[in-house]
DNA sequence: GTTTAGCACTCTCTGATAGAGAGTGCTAAA
DNA sequence: TTTAGCACTCTCTATCAGAGAGTGCTAAAC
């Protein structure tokens, strides 16, 4: 925290003074402003002294001489550290979102797009859940439907609920019942086994029994290590992007558009998503901080949710930069607890 | 056409010159602007009378009184009919189109949104297209998968290609091993019914053979039903919302955000959609012809897509009440057509 | 009788200008 | 070190004038 040295206690009760008033009214801060509205017993003159001391080490800045000043990106990252150090609890909205989660989920993917809602709902920003990838799934059944020709309907189901399919290509045609045979074969064999784990067992099978499974296990695993593979892309669940219709911030039209074609572009957002995971834990990241250029208007708040001890997922929000991180970090930190407990109970 | 009566030939050329112009410019057209780019070989003070005339008769209105004139809803609807009546062709941007279907598609449900994404692309406008209806389908294969306690997770595929799933809870507990019996038995049974058929066929069955399926079968239909009845929204592929941020009418930032708000609510657009399906074949609804308040200023131009003889969904564009019905017309005409054949082979 | 030229009129759009308001930065006094 | 005072800067709003586009009407031409 050596950036923050030059801070005296007083400078940064204003700085967050400031950021607080900018957060609210989104209008650039004046002294007077300030001097009226917090009870630091300074006058106008004193604050402006020290405001000017702000923008100089880069936390404020001026869109021009006679207005008054707003948080620079440096100056959110100090409000939001502050802001994470004194361990946020929110109490009232809280409680509601407990009760949103007083239901049962069939399947998963309902429970992650029932969760990206009441993301958006509950912060007014923008809720975006990226669903477990599928390696980190349980085996639970597999199915074969032949299709025609040579089309077979692979339909994968695991432990949690979760339904992939796909339709593949086959070389040669199987009949309904071979594929009934092999989708046997395979459901008895991997009941439970993490999917990412299923080469390893396979080897140590074939070990084991070498002629007895060989052929239809490895036609039945050919067949569904597509399905697997297939899925270079995570699932993400957004909603709520018409809430940053009401931020001000974006107004401008131009902008605006650039924002909705990144949101087309989800590769991006999952690259985020991931590093999440990867950090693991609560992430805040204040504007030009994600790499996406048109999104450097935005903040995102993320964090991981898991199942049992193992993390699944990303979930979080997107809103502005100017977004009211005091509610929203405890928000969605506490969704993800809420979705970890549904997703250990499954 | 009694409406018409009242135009002589000129009238109607100078009309649907003017609503060329309209669409064109986004301007609002004057006299001047007509006598020099169409060569009627009238003077703009000829014109200026005839256009007062036909905004008398309700085709053209003023937005004050030294502005040019813009075409009302009625304006657009002559506009729109007498295209229909020409009985359009487009060749260049369809060669387009052909091609991009030359691929095979395994699932219905990739060539429909597939179908929306060209529908936008092409037309500049919001592609849309609802997919058929569960009850149209043919049964192919059922599954049911046992996931935990009393849940079952059913999966039922359609001979084209379409796969519903869906969680549901059942009263007693099955074991996997009964539930394989029960989709064997069903599978058996129903292949290649239609849906909306089983029903009858069951009573026939029962009639023929009273006891042997009675309580298997019973129980099967049971599970599998709720999976049909669930449906009860259509599905929709809707693409290109931005699109309409390229058009100069929707600037306004409240238009704009409750056109996006009435596409969240899709029964609406279903609602409009199911109303093609009824009445069949080219529908264009322009305007406020449309009951969704906030897309007043939108058009509709839908159509039917078969598969084999029997109409199967609707597809079309939404765009600005100032769009190019005379590319877009053909060209949802002929999307359809390209859909339908697809369709039709699978 | 129809078409056209001419002209006054209306409305929007743009740019210039002025004054109010908000806020700063500097200086000098407390 | 803090504060009061004051000149200064910049935005915002309203007002105004002139240009431009287009109309509607009238009277003349075909």
């Amino acid at each position: 925290m050596a950036r923050y040295a030059k801070l005296d206690e007083r400078s940064m009760q204003i700085l967050r003074a400031v950021v607080n008033c900018y957060i609210a009214t989104a209008e650039p801060v004046g002294s007077r402003t300030i001097s009226r509205k917090y009870n630091f017993n300074l006058s106008p003159a004193t604050i402006r002294n020290i405001m000017a001391d702000l923008e100089e080490l880069g936390y404020l800045k001026h869109p021009h001489t006679s207005a008054g000043r707003l948080p620079t990106e440096q100056g959110y990252r100090f409000y939001v550290e502050s802001l994470t150090k004194e361990r946020l609890q929110l109490q009232q909205p809280i409680a509601g979102i407990e009760k949103c989660y007083n239901r049962r989920f069939a399947e998963i993917s309902h429970l992650l797009r029932y969760t990206s809602k009441i993301l958006s709902s509950t912060t007014h920003c923008i809720g975006v859940v990226s669903a477990p990838r599928i390696e980190d799934m349980m085996f639970k059944h597999m199915n074969f439907v032949h299709l025609r020709d040579n089309l077979v309907l692979v339909v994968f189901v695991s432990r949690s609920g979760s339904v992939q399919q796909k339709v593949i290509e086959v070389s040669e045609s199987y009949t309904q019942e071979k594929l009934d045979q092999m989708a046997r074969c395979l459901n008895e064999h991997f009941k439970d086994v993490p999917l990412f784990y299923i080469r390893t067992r396979l080897l140590d099978m074939m070990r084991q029994d070498k002629q007895l499974y060989d052929e239809l296990l490895e036609r039945a695993l050919r067949l569904s290590r597509q399905v697997f593979d297939s899925s270079e892309e995570t699932t993400v669940y957004i909603d709520g992007q018409l809430n940053i219709l009401n931020h001000p911030e974006f107004e401008d039209l131009k902008k605006m558009k650039a924002m909705f074609g990144a949101f087309e572009e989800k590769s991006q957002l999952i690259l985020i998503l991931d590093k999440c995971l990867e950090g693991g834990g609560l992430r805040v990241l204040i504007g030009s901080e994600n790499q996406i250029e048109e999104m450097k208007d935005c903040s995102f708040v993320t964090t991981t949710y898991k199942a049992g001890d193992s993390v699944m997922g990303a979930l979080g929000v997107i809103g502005p930069t100017r977004m009211e991180y005091s509610s929203v970090i405890p928000l969605v930190e506490y969704t993800a607890k809420m979705v970890s407990r549904m997703l250990s109970r499954m």
